[in-house]
RNA sequence: GCUGCUGUAGCUCAGAGGUAGAGCACUCCCUUGGUAAGGGAGAGGUCGAGAGUUCAAUUCUCUCCAGCAGCACCA
């Protein structure tokens, strides 16, 4: 037999017979690396120790101490144990797929009656005995056929499925856990007792379509978490506790910003502080952008549906949209998106070259009838407002456009803490509107202006919007699930629908680009995820109450409403607080209700005309003149662009 | 929209086939208190909506509505 040569980490290389098993090359270098040995990477794969390997090839051991690749084999064998586990107490239980996902995985099963809450505590003790049983891993390579012709003969429809999905002529690779089998690409560990046992949480329950498609069958799909011990699993735990302190939804019930009723699903009710942080936003976004060149406009909420035919959303998105019922023949809808009427304000009167790039920015509301399942506080409703904005320019100044906007959006994000934003590319989807040439110079205009930015993206295949390719910036909410803010789309078919011309410097008549962009996206979504990442200790700026004057003695009460009116000439928001409370009842309340700045006024104040500030957080207080704290506060509460500006 | 779970006072929650309870919040009274709950009294509910079973339903059954988790969707 061949030799093959093995070159290791040190870069030091041994020549081993070909074939030899991850397993073999541990053993070979030391007996106590061969009892730690997990598995292996050969090559940039995750290698199982039983795999031979036929080549030369970089090896390098793994061990429980490499958490990347201990944290993958843990949470990979414990996807089959849960499903050999949920088989042997329930033998009738079709399984499916169990993939890893971030802090643990999950596995689908098809089974008539569902999985209650109690059945996981169930699941989880027999996990356990299989844990503890120590069974043996062992691997072999099928063919595609012999694995079909198994699967049939079992009756395991959704196995033959992926099966036969794998493409001819490509062998199969079998695990088993004791004698229970499953179809895994692998690797795994080596028995079912390198798993800890007391790491693990089976999660939750819910359905889950399988294949990913919703017209076909729903599988239960049980959610679970794994560790490498206890105490990382208790410190997940933990954080998912929390992350539920931090949710905008109780948040925002508990700050009293908005609410929600029955009477308007999806909609906001926006309470008088709530306003003020909405408010807040959309001022900052009119400076910057109005620095940036843009104008803003305003368009009809409600319009004929004969300009959502002209769109084309009329077909791609008339279950989504709300229409308006009137006494007239017409039938109207209300915008889901304000491009159009933003092209009806383009296209009045003549526009030439000097015009461009022409940039329409509008706080538009616009409704969307959402999957009522899709609902999600505010970061997913019906009604919400953009700040929306068309830019039109020549072909020529398309990717300098792309790239001021990039550079607009990071600039923006990073005034509110958020340093780390994903970019994704969408690219032309299955059901769109025009030619692919046009969607080839859409797609590269996006794709150059983010390589000149030396940004990382990743792409999405086929995950477009009907009339051109989008950026999408996604932040995270507190218990990391993504969701798009920022977007940038390139468009060369609207303007041809609308019949949108310029006159170039030739006095031909052309057809602009067209960009749709919006950089908080939903000022409703940007909100909740703001509130979340400050776990509602927003910046003094931000804060939608900023400041509470509260008096220690009633005799103070005249001085804290001279107090609150200095502040209030100064734009800060200032409430006074001269109930019938002792100062601990309201340092309490208002600390609750994550006030960022309590003023405490007693006698001593009165006579010095001073105020005892105590900042949300701080333990230690401290006295300062009236005239002082007025002008640190409105210093404080200048915004970011703005302090630049001085 | 799909699967599962949930819906009782403003909030958090208890409760049982015989038409409801706690804590906090709210109102009033006493208290003028120096940095995370001073004391007392009071008011507050068509038990998500509708239908059915029953002598009797908020409790059991069904339908609908809304919310939660996930899937699908997200112009």
């Amino acid at each position: 037999m061949a030799d093959i040569s093995l070159t290791f980490p040190d870069g030091n290389s041994r020549s081993f017979p070909a074939g030899v098993t991850a397993a073999e090359v541990a053993a070979s270098i030391s007996n106590s690396l061969a009892k730690k040995a997990i598995s292996a990477t050969v090559n940039d794969t995750h290698w199982d120790l039983q795999w031979p390997i036929e080549e030369d090839a970089a090896i390098a051991i793994h061990t429980m101490k490499d958490d990347e690749q201990a944290l993958e084999l843990i949470r990979h064998d414990l996807a089959h144990i849960m499903a050999r586990a949920v088989q042997e107490l329930w033998p009738e239980v079709q399984v499916t797929i169990g993939p890893v996902i971030q802090n643990g995985w999950y596995y689908d099963f098809d089974r008539k009656e569902p999985f209650t809450p109690e059945d996981l505590g169930v699941i989880e003790a027999k996990m356990k005995e299989i844990i503890n049983a120590r069974d043996p891993v062992r691997t072999e390579l099928w063919s595609r056929d012999d694995a079909i012709l198994h699967y049939k003969k079992s009756h395991e429809p959704y196995k033959v499925e992926l099966v036969e999905a794998i493409p001819e002529g490509e062998d199969i690779r079998m695990y088993w856990h004791g004698d229970w089998q499953d179809l895994c690409r692998g690797p795994h560990l080596q028995n079912t007792g390198q798993v800890p046992a007391d790491a693990f949480k089976l999660m939750s329950v819910a359905g889950a379509y399988w294949r990913g498609d919703s017209d076909r069958p729903m599988l239960q799909r049980i959610y679970g978490v794994g560790f490498k011990n206890r105490n990382d699993l208790k410190d997940h735990l933990l954080f998912l506790e929390e992350a539920e302190k931090r949710d905008h939804r109780r948040l925002g019930r508990e700050m009293n910003l908005f609410h929600f009723e029955e009477v308007a699903p999806g909609s906001v009710f926006w309470h008088p502080s709530g306003w003020r942080l909405f408010q807040t936003l959309i001022s900052y976004m009119r400076r910057r952008q109005e620095a940036a060149g843009y104008v803003e406009v305003n368009s009809p909420d409600i319009m004929d549906k004969a300009l959502w035919e002209l769109s084309g959303h009329w077909q791609n998105y008339r279950e989504n949209m709300f229409l308006a019922e009137t006494q007239d023949d017409r039938d109207y809808a209300l915008k889901p998106m304000n491009c159009p009427g933003h092209m009806m304000i383009y296209n009045q009167g003549i526009k030439s070259y000097r015009d461009l790039p022409l940039k329409i920015a509008e706080f538009g509301k616009v409704h969307r009838y959402e999957p009522s399942g899709a609902l999600h506080g505010l970061l997913r409703v019906r009604s919400f407002t953009q700040d929306d904005a068309h830019i039109y320019c020549t072909p020529e100044q398309l990717t300098e456009e792309c790239l001021k906007v990039n550079e607009l959006i990071l600039s923006i994000y990073s005034d509110f803490g958020f340093d780390d934003v994903h970019v994704k590319l969408s690219t032309r989807p299955e059901n769109r509107i025009g030619s692919d040439e046009s969607w080839d110079r859409s797609e590269e205009a996006l794709r150059t202006a983010l390589d000149q930015a030396e940004m990382n993206y990743t792409i999405f295949e086929g995950e477009g919007a009907f009339y051109g390719p989008k950026l999408e910036y996604v932040l995270r909410d507190a218990i990391g699930r993504d969701w798009q803010c920022g977007t940038l789309q390139v468009d060369y078919n609207l303007p041809e629908r609308f019949q949108t011309t310029y006159v170039a410097a030739n006095g031909e008549k052309k057809a602009p680009v067209m960009l749709h962009r919006a950089l908080f996206g939903s000022l409703e979504r940007f909100t909740g995820i703001l509130i979340e990442q400050h776990a509602g200790r927003l910046p003094f700026w931000l804060a939608p109450r900023q400041v509470v004057v509260a008096s220690i003695v009633s005799d103070a009460d005249d001085f804290v409403y001279e107090v609150v009116e200095s502040l209030k000439a100064k734009g800060i928001s200032a409430e006074a607080d001269t109930r019938n409370e002792k100062i601990n009842y309201k340092v309490r309340e208002h600390s609750l209700a994550k006030v960022p700045v309590i003023l405490a006024i007693g006698g001593r104040e009165v006579e010095n005309r001073t105020v005892t500030v105590r900042r949300l957080g701080e333990k230690q207080t401290q006295t300062v003149g009236l005239d002082e704290i007025v002008t640190q506060l409105a210093e404080e509460a200048t915004p970011p662009d703005l302090r630049r500006a001085t």
